[in-house]
DNA sequence: GGCCAATGTGAATGGTCGTTCAGGAGGCTT
DNA sequence: AAGCCTCCTGAACGACCATTCACATTGGCC
């Protein structure tokens, strides 16, 4: 995919020429506008901007995308497949146990929020800008990891191992699992490498916290 | 910027062009925007839209507000204001207990996010759009707030009447702080009165979670 | 050597934007 | 009644927008 390779010496000798060789143009825009958005915002973001950001004119985005809008959501969409891959998997793993599934759960979720918390972030802020149909699948994904929260603190609650608060006698379920993960994702909007906290530390701290708020009973004494 | 100098009694009587509107155009032109912004964001809403809403034209914004980041900045400080103010409110009318300034300071802060889940969502969400000059009042606030709950939880600590997670021995109170406001603050994002809770139910729920998070002892038995 | 599909260019299209400003209308004070 | 003050209008300004399109340029393939 490289063009660069006869006409280096006298052409425009660009500072990205290796990055380009390196990977596929399409690659670099989704990079070049994920910079972008994530420093300035969707909307004021231009097509323009991104594609100067990889040395390229605003035509070629077309060439690779077919609106500035289906960029965004390709930026969004595979970040949000992954975690919620991630977050499957740290349940699947974690033996049955509804208090080590959710300790596994935040775990993960946490972790990855303070790590990719600059990716959290777009998704979270920009979400808003997508049309109605391309916004579709990141709710459903999102959902279901709300699902997967859910369905933990139910078995907690059938097994007797989860006492979480009550009002009026009943359990709201899908409110705790919105608290909890409201919690959890927004450590993205203030943890920084540089302050009192390691990313383990933040998971543990989060996963103590979790199992104070469902109430659990100690897992082996 | 203000009213007429010497005519006061009869103001509100004898409007000035009484047949447009019913509250001075100021007002008029806050209420516009912010439902404008509220729905489709700040930087997609023209200054021409929020002024065909009022039944004015572009022009007239630049009456009442140096700019449209002016207006912005207007809206979202008097809530925040208005909500620092309650939150100090709350806290000083719990009587000392650290206990009961955190069930306090959490039932005022869920019940207004819940009842003004519009005006939260617009503060939270457009916040980024000001300039750094503009931002920067409404940050110090921010930090006000967390600052309160910072102190109730040390003073907690100290009593002896919390007992919050530990990490690697040590306690770290502001980052404590934080997931409590993050879960509280993000009910904007999804509580509608139409769910399975009542604005009360989910001051209850929130209040305990809280409790439990810190560790609180039951405070009278 | 000639063709093709992929990819990039840069002008053109048909708008939109926030802000400014000269001018007008009407009521308040003197 | 005259002047002033507040508020509004509507045109103008200079800039910028996402997207399209006719037209290069390229590398790989027959």
């Amino acid at each position: 995919m490289s063009k660069r390779k006869t006409v280096v010496a006298d052409d425009e000798a660009t500072v990205t020429a290796a990055e380009r060789e390196a990977r596929p143009p399409v690659e670099a825009i989704r990079a070049a506008a994920f910079a972008q958005f994530a420093e300035r915002g969707y909307p004021v973001v231009t097509v323009r901007d991104i594609m100067k950001a990889c040395g390229l004119t605003q035509g070629a985005l077309y060439n690779h995308f077919k609106s500035k809008d289906e960029l965004l959501h390709d930026i969004i969409a595979s970040t949000q497949g992954e975690l919620e891959r991630q977050c499957q998997q740290a349940v699947a793993g974690a033996g049955g146990d509804p208090r080590a599934e959710l300790a596994a759960f935040v775990r993960v979720y946490v972790m990855r929020h303070c790590r990719l918390r600059i990716e959290a972030l777009v998704a979270n802020r920009e979400i808003g800008w997508l049309d109605a149909a391309r916004v579709a699948d990141i709710r459903r994904s999102r959902r279901a990891i709300r699902d997967i929260v859910v369905t933990i603190l139910r078995h907690g609650v059938e097994k007797g191992v989860f006492d979480p608060p009550r009002v009026d006698g009943r359990h709201d379920l899908k409110a705790m699992a919105m608290a909890l993960l409201d919690q959890c994702t927004h450590v993205s909007m203030w943890y920084g490498p540089g302050g009192d906290l390691t990313e383990e530390q933040m998971a543990k701290l989060y996963t103590d916290m979790a199992l104070r708020m469902v109430g659990a009973t100690p897992q082996s004494v």
